[in-house]
DNA sequence: GTGGTCTAGACCACT
DNA sequence: GTGGTCTAGACCACG
């Protein structure tokens, strides 16, 4: 089954994220061999070359390299693998932020609702509303 | 032109996202009249009876009231509103926060992460990357 | 337009029912003169026959007397009328007993809940629930 | 076979109170299980999205709940029936207080009345006219 | 015109 | 099979 997409940001940057995504969370660990392009377009229901597009990119960043004839590997190197996760983190802040502010919220209260959701003096346990 | 909507979560819920953002940020005054059913669904691109749904659903939550005849409006009760803005803020905080911890983020780092990007040491341009 | 009827009462019966009303609740004065059965029947959207046999039956019970050409009229005997509105009253009241213990109350509830409706320690003003 | 329905309250309405009806005189029990939206449609008579709408109209109001896939049930919770119970007694208790006011009767009549229909002098048969 | 209700028929995920 | 959602199209009362 296909994966969700969004119609208004290009379909190879939204392949790159999830596989990126995977990459930093350890779903695919540093140095593991990836499915081969087909497989990976198959399963996320896009194009072969949208998905190749997606790899080529990853590569000129140095995710992944591939070997020749033996595959597409992630790549090893874990400095690279932390720049990418706080590249990922810094890309979700900004929207947040931005999403927050659209709502009205000065930077200053933010810090203070996420100490409350996270940390600090914890609310009453259940600070859920109906949502 | 029809919004943009995600799959797998019911329409006349985003509907609702949207128009209770509307709402919060002040797109839409308190106490200001809403279009008609049909306008706001011809402008989405959804069913007039799917928009109902949504803003029924509103209604119960008496963020909006409908006049009979003359119209649907948004409550006057700016103390109403401010709920609803803190409740849409602690769905993305905790979204912001999931989508974190999928990051391997622990509460305590994003704190620090989001004082970097907010107060403390602004950003001089070297934190942005591509992204 | 038409009245509302039930279907699963002969029709006669639901016409004498509302004009009863009518002749207790003063609607029309005692002595005064009914409207022609054509114009009844067209009001409630019924066929003039079946006016006719409501309107015979009352007349049968002394509750209407016809002027041989001068039309119909309701009875002036005041306490005929107030032996109707007992009779009325008795249908209601057992209809509502019954209502009630169908929902499970013993009759010794129900008068204690009609007590606080009505006169008695008032309850707290607004036992209104959504309903 | 269809049920009876009034034209002048909407449908989803009317089924509500009818199942209300039969959880709080127990002819469904706690937490037993319903038929499915589409039986309960079939035999009322209407569409099933009409009978769906009651039933989620009642799930809000935590009367009864849904398991995905394995039907329906009445809520297991007594309390909630207890007070679903008081709320039906009250709209009949006034629509009752109602219609023997428009008969022309005191409150303080009306007590009387019943106490002569359920407790005190007991009804002799003579109290019954043909009504 | 407005909101509100109803029907008919379809598709989905879940199991 | 279940509940849930969506669309399409219709009708109504209210002013």
């Amino acid at each position: 089954m296909p994966w969700e997409f969004r119609k208004d940001v290009p379909l190879y940057l939204q392949l790159m994220e999830r596989l990126q995504r995977q990459i930093v969370s350890g779903a695919v660990a540093p140095g593991e061999r990836l499915p081969s392009v087909r497989e990976l377009a198959a399963e996320a229901g896009v194009n072969p070359n949208t998905m190749q597009r997606a790899l080529s990119e990853m590569e000129r960043r140095e995710l992944v390299f591939s070997q020749r004839t033996a595959g597409r590997y992630v790549t090893a190197d874990g400095e690279r693998i932390r720049r990418l996760r706080e590249e990922l983190a810094g890309v979700q802040i900004r929207a947040f932020l931005e999403g927050m502010e659209r709502l009205g919220f000065r930077p200053e209260e933010i810090g203070e609702l996420l100490r409350r959701q996270t940390g600090g003096t914890p609310p009453d346990g259940k600070g859920e509303r109906e949502a």
